[in-house]
DNA sequence: CTGTTAGCGCGTTCAT
DNA sequence: ATGAACGCGCTAACAG
């Protein structure tokens, strides 16, 4: 009865003492196929439990029906929204989805990019290492004509596909409300300068400052390398100011969860002696005692869903063969400003 | 220069003037080809810039390294680590690891069972979806000897290979240390009832209940269908009990935020007028004012480490074509309670 | 040491 | 409406 071999489409074939191209029609409701034929070829595959090799047709279509997404770590929450993002898109189109952390290493972004490629993934989606400032390892998927898709941490050039988020609008929200707080002296604790989103936090926070007429001291503006202890050194070197910001923007929840340990530790009272606005990783503030007066949330599902109908979009192009059109797809997310003071 | 047509092993023998098999073999480093041979295939092959299509492999070894990893969400903490064991463990091997996301429908369960069959991964890692009752989806993986490895969420039969959490150790560990602190009236926030993970709490609470000589009142037993407003209701009915309990261990953090917050709205103090400890899904307490006395640990990260190492056991295995032992690997990790109260 | 041949499973010509 | 033949890229068995 259970045949333990697998069936293929020759096995059907011998079966019903017709030729594999005659079952392969049937199978996919070929109209050239007479409809008693089809019948019986659907029924024989039925009872032999048969099920295409999409291995054998990957393989002879040159086309995998899968993409590859990488993403810096799984297991934040801002990624894996991403990650969950990209596959309820793929799924509804049948796609498969493929994973690779970069873990933040340029070298292991570069081994996961190799395989993907030697995978033929009909497309990637990418979100930067912490430190990736070359291009020369998506420059080799053109051979291949696998498109890419950036999205959050995305290069600094303009030859790209990318979704990224507009800070500025979040920002703006920020500032703004803390002004209307009375705050004037608003600091800004900011990531690594190899990071582009450091840049261009960097920027909107001193174009919003001007904005709203508010001076600008350089001593406020400090950086971390994103480390706990560097987090804390960070917070520490603007409690030691000799005028102190009453407010400070911070570069992501994690650094602030650790500020606010350290503002803790220096028996100082978050949102009394100090306020925050940070911009959002975590769904959890909600539930906090201590939390920031606001966060600039940058829809990581939505990004991810965006960037996704972008590649899509390019593989169907891809497929399509239209190879004139070098436009490039780009888009940017406005973040927002949610309060948390109710 | 830069030829846009993908090189393939043809190409490089037609330029040595070589057979292809040759070209194969000097790649792969046989040791039956030459000094000479070998080195003059390599340098032509980085000149043209070959890289193997390993969907052309796949379909001619027949495997896939590739392995399928099914969860109910991909956003949940709990799960994203798992993921990321198994991404780790993964990468270690050189696997491609590939993601279906359940969103705890048996429908979805079934249709991405099917679709990584299909894709003929070298093995299926799966936790349940919360209503996964039959079996039948994955007895059709026998046939193609596509191994599967259950963890967490575990099918309740004995001839499957799986890990799972046993949250009996840290549950005692629990119910011990709250004895410690005095504590003689526990109650229990649990889950909905169709969770096994429900039932299971229940009775190894009633357990370390009766191993502690602790009265039962079926009162202080409550559960939650896991909604924010389920979560509260269940936190106020053991608040309006006659004997309320002065401890409660929580079906997860998820609840248990939601405890704490209808807590602070009826001005009670945590850990002072009622004490929690529960289920660990979030990495976060550390980080908070306010946090349960502990947490039991269920390390999905380990969990899914220890599937991975069983999966790949059996790939092995089934490599080597050794049919005769029909022995299940199990493995079942410990939870453990972790202290906050330093 | 190397070349020749064959075939993995499938879809797709080109023939009838 | 159906069949025969071919080939996708690669490796392994069999010859030298």
């Amino acid at each position: 009865m259970e045949n333990n071999k697998i069936p293929t489409i020759k096995e059907i074939a011998k079966k019903l003492n017709i030729s594999p191209s005659t079952v392969s029609r049937a199978l996919n409701h070929h109209k050239s196929i007479g409809a008693v034929t089809t019948m019986r070829v659907h029924k024989v595959a039925q009872e032999l439990g048969y099920e295409v090799n999409k291995s054998a047709l990957f393989f002879k279509q040159q086309k995998t029906h899968t993409i590859g997404v990488i993403i810096p770590n799984l297991a934040e929450p801002f990624f894996s929204s991403a990650l969950t993002g990209v596959e309820d898109f793929a799924d509804n189109l049948n796609y498969t989805v493929i994973i690779g952390q970069s873990l933040d290493s340029l070298e292991r972004e570069k081994r996961i990019i190799d395989n993907m490629k030697n995978h033929r993934v009909d497309g990637i989606l990418v979100s930067l290492t912490k430190d990736t400032s070359t291009y020369d390892h998506f420059e080799s998927l053109k051979k291949y004509k696998i498109p890419i898709v950036f999205f959050d941490r995305v290069p600094k050039r303009k030859d790209i596909h990318y979704v990224a988020g507009n800070l500025y609008s979040g920002m703006l929200q920020s500032v703004t409300k803390l002004c209307d707080l009375g705050h004037r002296k608003i600091g800004l604790i900011n990531g690594p300068a190899n990071l582009a989103a450091t840049l261009q936090r960097l920027e909107i926070y001193l174009k919003c400052l001007r904005i709203k007429s508010l001076d600008v001291d350089y001593d406020s503006i400090v950086s971390t390398s994103l480390t706990k202890e560097d987090n804390k050194n960070a917070m520490l070197q603007l409690l030691r100011l000799e005028e102190k910001p009453t407010a400070v923007i911070v570069f992501n929840d994690y650094v602030l969860l650790d500020c606010i340990t350290t503002i803790k530790a220096e028996n100082l009272i978050v949102n009394k002696d100090i306020s925050f606005i940070s911009f959002a990783n975590l769904p959890l503030w909600e539930y906090m005692d201590t939390m920031p007066i606001a966060s600039i949330e940058q829809f990581p599902y939505e990004q991810a869903s965006k960037a996704t109908e972008f590649l899509f979009k390019l593989i169907e192009e891809r497929n399509s063969a239209k190879e004139g059109n070098a436009e490039y797809l780009q888009c940017i997310i406005d973040s927002e400003m949610i309060s948390y003071t109710s």
